[in-house]
DNA sequence: ATACTCAATGAACAAAAATTCAATGAAATA
DNA sequence: TATTTCATTGAATTTTTGTTCATTGAGTAT
């Protein structure tokens, strides 16, 4: 293995383990030394890749905003389809590719009061909630959503999931639902 | 005022003012001195109530253990009304009397890794997904409760509701939504 | 072969947070 | 009134956590 394979590696090493527990933990529970020792690494080695815990956890929230930035956002006749794909790809990946709902919760964790200021305003660029409540409103017109304030039911949805992900972040066992009922939060019948 | 009567104001005082602050920011994120600083108090007077923040924080846990036990176990002939009359009170208790929702979020919370291991196990006396899935079982059977893993169907249901107060203890001016909207989780249309 | 680079370590250092404590003065008690 | 109690403070101390750095040794280039 060569040099740069190397450090890619660990970096990626590093990233993928940091994300976990700063999920399951939480930011501050989190310690460096946590990380380190969880890979089996010296706390020194840590900061020979990231010269800070800020700057580790900026750069996978970082992360987070690229990859929300370059899914295609691709339009649906119906609104609910929408959700039902979104959700749909989160619970499918939660056994083979866990990272990705933990970047979603990562996400929702970084907007919260306690994260250093400079993080927050990041993870605040999307704002899925703000986003989604266009859409509940045309679903609304089309029919298929419910009454009520869209901006409401734009929270709904979006908290119910992120209560799910984080919940199955710390308890990784746990039996997940079908998408069908948490679709059903916003869905008319 | 007699003294007493101080004594008990402040603490409670504390209390109220720690539960915020421990949902809102978590616990490692919540420092002592914010505490202090939130009420406009002296570090020193915290500590000349509760000997420690690990202590502080188990008693609000405690605090909310009881409060479980001594809610009054009413039986429904439907399932589904004992959903609805727990979160219709949350939801509708959100803005009175928010300690009610504050309590709930940190409960779950305190179950999370990264709190110290006694708290955790303290918390999660009151497990309220293992307890459900009996109702959702018997509500599967009289036909109100959708088909599915009843342990999967409890666990959406909760972790919906801690999402939603999660979210509503850090953004408290966030439309919240009807009972109806996330009891429609488990109902059977 | 020689010099250079860099992953990796562990101990030292700095900063932040928790905790202790002696001192103060206002209220309670004698 | 004299004495004790105790809420309160702010500064000192301890503990925890984050960060720096000199050193090592294995790989890489010249």
């Amino acid at each position: 293995m060569t040099r740069k394979e190397q450090k890619e590696m660990r970096q990626k090493q590093i990233m993928f383990k940091a994300l976990e527990l700063f999920v399951t933990k939480g930011y501050a529970e989190t310690k460096i030394s946590d990380i380190a020792e969880a890979l089996g690494i010296s706390v020194g080695l840590l900061f020979h890749y990231y010269e800070s815990k800020e700057k580790l956890y900026m750069e996978l929230v970082q992360m987070g905003v690229e990859g929300t930035k370059n899914s295609e956002k691709t339009t649906f006749d119906d609104p609910v389809a929408y959700f039902e794909k979104i959700l749909d790809g989160l619970l499918s990946a939660a056994h083979e590719t866990p990272w990705v709902c933990q970047m979603f919760a990562l996400m929702a964790q970084a907007q919260r009061p306690g994260i250093p200021e400079e993080i927050r305003q990041l993870a605040m660029t999307v704002d899925q909630i703000r986003f989604s409540s266009v859409l509940i409103e045309q679903g609304q017109k089309l029919g298929t959503i419910r009454e009520g304030d869209p901006m409401a039911l734009s929270n709904a949805f979006w908290c119910c999931v992120q209560g799910l992900m984080e919940y199955h972040a710390a308890v990784p066992d746990m039996p997940l639902p079908e998408t069908e009922w948490i679709v059903d939060i916003i869905r008319k019948k």
